[in-house]
DNA sequence: TTGCTGACTTGACACCATGTCAAGTTGACA
DNA sequence: TGTCAACTTGACATGGTGTCAAGTCAGCAA
């Protein structure tokens, strides 16, 4: 069922896709996906249980097809705790437009879902353990500000590369992804740097 | 009609604003907040076209009992662009909580309601503004940074004041509101300032 | 007194998307 | 030839919003 990699699933996530990207979140329905896969509504249900596990599936898709683990490893490559950070917020950063879609879709259903809720809650821990990670190797130099605890640190930069504080930069203030990747890294670094 | 003030009416954005303290917004359905009031879910409708426009009176009928204005005055006091930032921070911030569960039905009622998402967008509109006022004050002393533009300046202070990081921080994270208050007003300052 | 008016009630209903159920079709494979 | 899995068709329950029509009831005016 849903375990297993069908040619149809896998056609059904990458309609799923293609229309978070195009459409607003709110714009595709499960008959929209079906109709664009050139199946019916009732087989969609054959391979996903409802529209959340659908969207979480699509998340993994997308993260399998962009292969969000080799972006990670290269901010794990420098030993120097600042250019790490640089690389986590430049990995992560140009990430979120490519997931921006089904991130939004997500975040619109957590209001009423809560399997979507736990779902992205789980991806953005995922996040939070990189930011973790930065600012751990920030403080193993000696260079993390002292007004703040490594727990502190982490939290503050995990809020401020929030999906939400993306849209905000970039949808509605009009940056463009390398201006808003370029604040990000300057406001990280004066706020947690010493 | 909508414009009177009645005392229906009132007794209405009461029962709405109760509510949405107590319990998650897509609990306060429309037959929830009649019920509260002691009226027929029609009766509502009587007196607010829609959920959208009843959650949007809401927010209204908040600012004026808790009085917005008088606490942004106190931003206003100042000369000093940098005390000003930290005043208007405290303003916001510590306003934060007391509208957040309406803010949070508004958000949530964004995707699939245009209306909802332009009054929000209004609503935020005026905290932009706020940023921006804090930020000239930061420029006419001459301690607003030389990479940022004004108005980069303001959208970078508006993103890390919304809603959605406060919830972050202090519901996700744990933060005490003191604790929010104080790091956003270091990291605005160490961001904007020169 | 009669009658009007406005605020409210009761109850039915359309709408819309999700998700369920049951019965049929079709093609591959044994 | 028969079976099975994948899919189709169509009906239906659910839950919340918003609409509609008819009725109640208190207050007020001629």
């Amino acid at each position: 069922m849903s375990r297993e990699n069908s040619e149809t699933r896998e056609r059904i996530l990458a309609s799923a896709w293609e229309l978070l990207m195009e459409a607003g979140p709110a714009a595709v329905r499960m008959s929209d996906i079906a109709r664009r896969t050139g199946i019916s509504r009732q087989a969609v249900y054959l391979h996903f249980p409802s529209r959340a596990e659908l969207l979480i599936a699509t998340t993994r898709y997308i993260d399998e097809v962009k292969d969000v683990d080799a972006r990670l490893v290269a901010s794990r490559a420098t030993d120097d705790g600042l250019e790490r950070l640089d690389a986590f917020i430049e990995a992560w950063g140009n990430y979120i437009p490519e997931i921006h879609g089904v991130a939004r879709a997500l975040i619109d259903l957590q209001a009423k879902d809560e399997a979507a809720k736990a779902a992205w809650a789980d991806r953005m821990d995922a996040v939070r353990h990189g930011c973790r990670a930065a600012v751990a190797a920030l403080a193993r130099d000696g260079r993390l500000t002292g007004d703040l605890s490594e727990d502190e640190a982490a939290d503050l930069l995990w809020s401020q590369l929030s999906v939400e504080s993306w849209e905000v930069l970039r949808l509605r203030c009009g940056w463009t992804q390398v201006r808003y990747i370029q604040a990000m890294q300057q406001m990280a670094r004066r706020t947690l740097a010493a």
